[in-house]
DNA sequence: ACAAAAGTGTTATCTCTACACCCATGT
DNA sequence: ACATGGGTGTAGAGATAACACTTTTGT
């Protein structure tokens, strides 16, 4: 039985979601690497949509399937629909590789011939925590990384763009709905949280006119002092979500 | 032969677009209305993406059948994605409709078929100057009309969800970018530009402040006075686009 | 002369930015 | 004592909002 048919999954239509995360003072987003005929081909995290999910649920089943997590932040932003937005490049490639294989490795004939159609995608894009994903690897084939936003690979077809306009998306939410919280782990000091601005948008901030634009926000609570061994003063702790 | 076929259009995704027109101090949405079985249906302009067009071109091929313009301002604003956005009670209606008429009026039933599966649809608004718009009525079961934003009838689907998100996306644009201009005539006195902002807005806003906002943008051409006969002194006509 | 609506100026308020200063901490 | 980074205060610039006044037009 091939896994792809239109009964199960709605034909000529995707999901690609840019997931966001915050590693080391970069904006990163999580890559795939799939290794075909010793090329290495990177694509964002994709899926299809069931027929019976919504395109929500979709994406959020998709990235459940890349990190593990739920009740992650997840947002759509644009639907991309070229005319020529195919696969044909990457389903050649796997063509030949199934032909090289045997076993239970191969991938059905009709599958690849569902990825070779033209394809609508739908964008998402996620923030999570780094910290908490772990990367699985369950194909040899397959692997997955976190990729500094200003240091993307080539991808597949349109993906460049998509991260640009995910990218876009997220600098306009940033500020309005509070979302950055979620790049960051549960508690963190205004200076992280100043880095984490300063990645998404790549550019400096004031550090007094920038805690106090977000503590005038009254969505911050006040820990208690983060003693690091650093010979200054310790920074406090916050944490979102006002009491 | 039947319209609706996957070879030509890509199956369980549609396009609905949101048209909204200027008149007499009120925004405007374009409705259409279907008469079946002694029913009033409304709808939005509505329509499906051909495998040989990307979709803002069928977006834009949508828009001027209906109202037959063409380069007119269209914007992609949000996919709409529901389990259960299906049409079962139109097409059912269409059904009953099909069986008591003859002859070439009558709708296949692969296409009602098509009509009556699940579908995602990518939502559109276009702005568009009302007075360049010739309704045409070219099928006597169906009807289009202006109708004011705040006073729409119950539509088919999620179709009043979409307008208010298409209103959301105006909102969010009318100052960023400068459409404003597309709902208006070639030229506008400042009270008609500020008129239509406070249609979009709902709210009033201060007559001299806001001529000093739009002057202040720099992309209105200021030509010659209108004088209508009023016992009053002549505005300003404007242009938009600098020279 | 008057009413109605247009055009413009002035001041107060709020917001954002830059500069400055002091404080806690470990060496 | 000192360097380092953290917390906060204040003054200036710029944008926004509120108030006020004058001008044009037809009756």
């Amino acid at each position: 039985m091939n896994t792809f048919k239109p009964q199960d999954y709605i034909p000529q239509l995707s999901i690609d979601s840019v997931i966001f995360g915050y590693q080391e003072k970069e904006l990163k987003v999580l890559v795939s690497q799939l290794n075909l005929q010793n090329q290495a081909i990177y694509t964002l995290s994709g899926g299809f949509i069931k027929q019976i999910e919504s395109i929500d649920e979709a994406a959020g089943r998709i990235l459940k399937d890349r990190t593990g997590l739920e009740n992650i932040y997840l947002e759509q932003f644009k639907t991309f629909g070229l005319i020529n937005r195919t696969n044909k490049a990457v389903s050649e490639l796997l063509e030949k590789e199934d032909h090289q294989q045997s076993g239970g490795n191969q991938l059905k004939t009709s599958d690849i011939q569902w990825i070779s159609n033209r394809f609508i995608s739908i964008g998402y894009y996620a923030l999570v925590d780094i910290n908490k994903v772990a990367l699985t690897k369950d194909n040899p084939q397959e692997s997955a990384a976190w990729i500094s936003v200003d240091n993307l690979p080539e991808m597949i077809m349109d993906h460049n763009e998509i991260v640009s306009e995910a990218l876009n998306a997220l600098r306009n939410n940033l500020d309005e709905k509070l979302i950055g919280f979620n790049l960051l782990p549960e508690t963190f000091t205004m200076r992280e949280l100043k880095e984490l601005y300063e990645a998404v948008y790549d550019r400096p901030f004031a550090r007094n006119n920038f805690q106090k634009k977000m503590l005038s926000l009254n969505v911050l609570e006040r820990l208690e002092k983060q003693f690091t061994g650093a010979a200054n003063k310790a920074p406090y702790l916050y944490k979102f979500g006002k009491t």
